[in-house]
Parts: structure tokens; sequence; C-alpha cells
RNA sequence: UCCUCGGUAGCUCAAUCGGCAGAGCGGGUGGCUGUUAACCACUAGGCUGGGGGUUCAAGUCCCUCCCGAGGAGCCA
């Protein structure tokens, strides 16, 4: 007998053939039940009738829920099916009949049930299709950096040196060593590998101690990190515009019918093409100003600030050239404004905001040590790092990119929480 | 850490001015041969987050603690 997944099912129309998987919903009417049955490839009804079934008909028309089962019977077309395609069963063997009711119902529940049960909350539809989207997003990230002749460099998850400051670092005993910290960036050996191999790409989880309680906000997220010799500020925009429309278009070029489930109308992602649009951080001001923002100069643009600009753009907005004070030690001084840096956010529209921060870095070995004491950081620490600017430093460029943002923007969420497998939250670490 | 909102059946939520604790879903029992979160009938299910207070009377008002959500700060 031909066993199979219900992806395939239109190959074997007319055949019979064996499904393995788990009850998702179940109606029965009398002398007929209906099963919807998923396998992870897809959902198929499958039709149980009592005349054909005899004995077992009493048991498989009460099967709880998530039950797993074997289906054996004739695959007929039929658009009353989702798939288009129906089994009329001959056969079912049942493999575990759930023990207890399967805790996540038909009906609506509230998000601090759900991340309970987060491990189950996987199996419903909603968390299948962003699931896929994110592989999909995924797989695309690394595609493009692989056509762009980008070489992955793994960077490591324990350091001793940090991107950001160091109140929202975690860190763990390291044997003999004293504390180590959980990485928030692979940026820094990034840009030792670029000496080598010229443009690099690292991917991985990084994880950030912040008490941030909001939308946009997990403690351990995965970003997609570029870093590039010889590229300035503006080969480092246009490889971020030319990254994401990419990434973007071949994403939901692919999973438009994952992306229609989740209701997300894709039109406004269409339009993300380059060119995006650049204002400065001062040009950011004054619009938010005339806005009736109360922002000052020399601090970060906050979320309200963020969710303004986008709503004025159809497309992506870079906000170049950040006050200096407000960016980290890394970033290169504007060679006209000493007060600058040469550094921009890119913040994605619809009011989803930051989705890269990205700079040119500084080259100058002084002018390094120089922020590098600024920011109180302890430059033998950062040795290593300093050693880059020695020998045969040239400009560079990077910038990273934040998974469960951008996903969350592409399938229209409203929470990050849904687009990672297990979130990590600041009141959450179970399941 | 701060601000705002919330916590009532397994789940999602009602409960008017402080006056008998309710519904839908899910569970159980029965019915139905084409259902699409199926439907119909019956049924079980409660320390109203914990503690204290006011009152003839508290889910409702006051104090306090715990838990959650959204936001601020910070960031991708």
């Amino acid at each position: 007998m031909t066993e199979c997944y219900i992806k395939d099912l239109p190959r074997h129309a007319g055949k019979e053939v064996v499904l393995k998987g788990w009850v998702s919903n179940r109606r029965s009417s009398g002398k007929v039940s209906f099963l919807l049955i998923r396998d992870g490839s897809g959902l198929c009804q499958a039709i149980a009738e009592r005349e054909v079934l005899g004995d077992i008909y009493q048991e498989v028309k009460k099967i709880p829920l998530e039950s797993s089962l074997e289906v054996q019977g004739t695959v007929v077309e039929e658009s009353r099916s989702p798939g288009g395609y129906e089994l009329h069963v001959t056969r079912v063997e049942i493999i575990h009949k759930s023990q207890e009711e399967f805790p996540i119902g038909k009906k609506e529940h509230g998000p601090d049930f759900l991340l309970n049960n987060r491990h189950l909350w996987l199996r419903s539809s909603r968390q299948i299709a962003i699931m896929r989207v994110r592989d999909t997003l995924v797989r695309h990230i690394r595609e493009y950096f692989h056509k762009n002749d980008f070489t992955l460099i793994d960077s490591p998850i324990f350091t001793t040196t940090c991107g950001e400051d160091t109140s929202s670092l975690f860190s763990v005993d390291y044997f003999d060593l004293g504390k180590a910290f959980l990485s928030q960036t692979g940026q820094l050996y990034l840009e030792a590998a670029i000496f080598g191999l010229g443009k690099v790409y690292c991917f991985g989880p990084t994880f950030r101690a912040e008490r941030s309680k909001t939308r946009r906000h997990l403690i351990e997220f995965w970003m997609v990190e570029a870093e590039a010799a010889f590229y300035d500020h503006d080969r480092n925009l246009a490889l971020q515009e030319d990254f994401v429309s990419y990434i973007v278009q071949n994403t939901i070029a692919e999973r438009a019918e994952e992306l229609a489930s989740l209701g997300r109308d894709i039109e406004p992602l269409k339009k993300v093409v380059p060119p995006f649009y650049r204002i400065s951080y001062d040009e950011a001001l004054t619009i938010l100003k005339e806005k009736g923002s109360d922002i000052e100069w020399g601090t970060d643009l906050g979320g309200d600030d963020e969710t303004l600009i986008t709503s004025l753009y159809d497309k992506p907005v870079f906000i170049e050239n950040y006050p200096r004070k407000v960016k980290a030690f890394y970033m290169k001084q504007h060679p006209d404004k000493p007060d600058y840096v040469k550094c921009a956010d890119l913040l994605a529209p619809e009011g989803y905001g930051e989705i890269i921060g990205g700079s040119e870095r500084e080259d100058d070995y002084d002018k390094l040590l120089q922020a590098i004491r600024e920011n109180n950081l302890d430059p033998e620490r950062y040795g290593w790092y300093l050693d880059l600017r020695k020998y045969g430093s040239v400009p560079h460029s990077g910038f990273g990119l934040g998974i469960e943002r951008t996903l969350s923007w592409i399938c229209g969420l409203k929470h990050v929480r849904e687009t990672i497998p297990f979130p990590r939250m600041i009141y959450r670490a179970y399941p």
C-alpha cells in the first residue's frame, strides 16, 4: 500500500493510499464522520462511514482531537475539502489516542494561556504558516549572501568583548577566566574576518538582558549581520536596499498562500524595491517637531517617533547620520561633522519601525581607542579589535537585521512573540 | 524600574447603583449520511488570583501582595 503525504494527494487521485497524521478537527453526522487530518505537509478531510468501518467507527467518531492515526482510503477530488482532495477511508488504525482533552480549543485563547502552551500551540494552522514563512525568509537570506559572494562566519556565543553597553549583557561563569557574556552581536568578529574573506556574514541567536516588555522585543532573538571591506556608508545602504528587497520579494512570492491565510495584504510589500527613502537624523527631528513631538537633539528616536516617521512613507526609510553620543563606539565619525557618525537605521513601513542598524566602522586606530575610552570600556579587552586597525586598515561597513521584527512585518503580526518557535521574554522562559 | 489596564467554570468572556454566580466553546450522554470553528437536546462543572478591611450584604468599594497584558526607557 502506498504511503504518502497530503501535499502529494493530487498525484494519487482515484488510488488507495495510507496517510499518517493527527486529528486536527472532527465533525460527525450520524453514520458519517469528517476527520480533518494534518500530517505536517498539509490538511486533508477524511470521510469515515459506519457502513464501511464497522465496529471501530464508534471509536473513530469520538476520537479526541490531536490523536495520531494511520488512515487508509481512496483519494477523491472534492472542492469541499481543504487542498481539494479528500480520503474515503477504508481502514483506520489509532496510533495514539490523546489521553486528555487537547488544551488548545477551537475558540480564541488569550496570550498568557497560548504562551504557556507554546509547545502545543505550534500545531495550529496559524503558527504552522508563520513557521513556514520564517523558514523561507531564512533560506532567502542565506541564498542572497551566497549569491553575492559573502562567506558565512559563525561568530562565538560566549564573548568577553561587547558591542553595546554591559548592562544589557547576560553574564555566565567561565571556568577560571571569570565572567563571560552571551553574545549581543557578531559584528566585531566579522570585522576581523573581512581581512581574509572580504565580504562575510553571520547568522545566529543574540541575547539582550534588557528589561524590555513591548511587542518589538525578545530576550533571545536571531540576527543576521553582514560586513564588507571597502564598503563606505553609501555602498552599505545600497547593499541593504538590494538585500531587503530580495528577501521580501522572494519570501512573499513563495509564501503567498500562507500570508493570505494570515490575513496579510501583500500589496504594500510588493512596493519594497530600491531605492528606499533616505532622511538624515536632523531632518527626521525637524519632521517630528513639526508634527508636535517634543524630541530633543541628541536622543534616540522612540517607538512613537518611528511610527510617525514610517507613516509618512510607503517604503522602508533610512535614518542617516545620528549624533555620535547616542550610537555605539565603533561607528565612524563623520568627517565633516564631528558630532555625528556615518550610520543608518532602516525603518520598515506600516508602523513596524527599526529592522536594521548599520554603519561604516571607525577604521582609524587613534580615533577608535579614544572612542573606547570615552565609553568607559577597557582598552585591554579590545586589544584584538584595535589590532585590526594596525595591519592594513581599510574603510568597511556592515549592518544587522533582526529576523523576528522582519518576519513580524512580512506576516503583518502585532507582536514578535509569534515569529520564533519558543519566545524568550522577560517573565517567560517556559516552555 | 516606572505608567496604564486586567485576573470570574478547562478556555474566551458577561454580571446595571454593592443585592440569587451566567453564556458560548470544550467535557459527558443521546440524536443526525456531506460537515466546514457543523448542528440539535439534555447534563456535570465555581474558595470570582492570595491575604486583610468597610458593610446587614462584596465578583463589585478600600489596603496589600502575587500573576499577566500593553506601553515607556533601551534596542534588532
